[in-house]
DNA sequence: AACTATTTATAAGA
DNA sequence: TTCTTATAAATAGTT
């Protein structure tokens, strides 16, 4: 259609297939936006130019995703299953990961426990049992840190106007080092300034709570 | 074109309607197939009429997929973005929480205390020494209805010939009872057939293992 | 981008 | 549906 019959094959002059492009293309989707509304069909156009560029047909009323939505659900394909499934699985797995993790946490505070072997709660106790001696080790420890370290700063700060004293019941004041014997439990005695409030105005000796166990 | 002009607008009658759709699809194809040769271009067409039905025209050497996603390249959008983003940060949540049950079981099992306050450890002493004593309970109550089980069968079976005795050291044989009393680790003894393989030669009664702790 | 001779698409009818 | 054909529409080559 035109001054003269063309064969359909690839239009070797650029500028000619430009504007033959161009031509054509504004021809489709005029007949594209005739289809839609002559036979109330709804249309995806999508064309990229050997240039790169992008030109794109949409029906009113509908989008681009909806069309892609209808053309897979009619082809009972998915166009990003490879990508989705990946990460579908990936998602069961964590879940899978996290139940077993909490079912661990759970026998490990002493519940579900009814479907475990005798041997298995043999190891689930011995586990526990040494977990529980380096906890107690290390809360003896830090209370001795803790302890030390308010000693320092008591030393360093109130030095020349000792204004500490012992309180409360019968507990004895001994060094730091005597937390290292494990019987933490045993002490509970607070070491405190002389005036409670003493922070309050400028006091160096500011108020720790010492209390353990 | 066509032997009268026509409006363009819906046509009302079903199967003019469809007939109109059948020629125009098949022309705009032709028109479609006849760019992508003529212009070197890449075109994807996509038509639903309106009774459901889908068409498809797609420029050979590339897919529908890639046209989309050459379309979201190009138009800088995701059309999947807002249920892959929904999954993104499902994915991230669980491996989080996935994070944090492992760090609870490490530190259930005295790893990576060091971040814990003394108040902390306290509180994880004090969960942990309670799940051992349930722990505990447990594995006796399960020793104690394996060993009851035990008697019960040995009684049952042997009754008319008592082949069973006391073997090893010097553990007093006690009613299953006693195993209540928590120091089960303080027991080891085996309750055993006269004949060690009394069990292959059709005797009633079965060896069973019944060491403690 | 416009023009127009010509080809192509298609509406209506069979 | 498909074919036919008169006619509308699209467009190749030109300006």
């Amino acid at each position: 259609m035109g001054r003269g019959k063309i064969e359909i094959k690839r239009i070797e002059n650029p500028t000619n297939r430009q504007v033959t492009y161009s031509k054509r293309r504004n021809g489709i989707f005029k007949k594209a936006q005739e289809l839609t509304v002559l036979c109330d069909a709804k249309v995806s156009l999508i064309m990229l130019s050997n240039t790169g560029k992008l030109h794109e047909y949409i029906s009113p009323n509908i989008s681009t995703k909806k069309i892609y939505d209808q053309y897979q659900k009619t082809l009972g394909i998915d166009l990003w299953s490879t990508h989705y499934e990946r990460m579908q699985e990936h998602l069961r797995k964590l879940k899978e990961v996290n139940n077993r993790l909490r079912r661990e946490i759970r026998q490990k505070m002493g519940e579900e426990l009814n479907d475990l072997s005798v041997h298995e709660l043999r190891g689930l106790e011995q586990k526990m049992s040494a977990s529980l001696t380096i906890i107690r080790d290390r809360k003896v420890r830090n209370l001795e840190e803790r302890h030390g370290n308010l000693l320092l700063d008591f030393e360093a700060k109130c030095d020349l106007v000792p204004q500490y004293e012992l309180v409360e019941n019968e507990g004895d004041y001994d060094s730091a080092v005597a937390f290292a014997n494990g019987i933490s439990n045993l002490y509970s005695f607070r070491l405190q300034p002389n005036h409670p409030n003493l922070h309050h105005h400028g006091g160096g000796c500011g108020s720790h709570d010492l209390r353990l166990a």
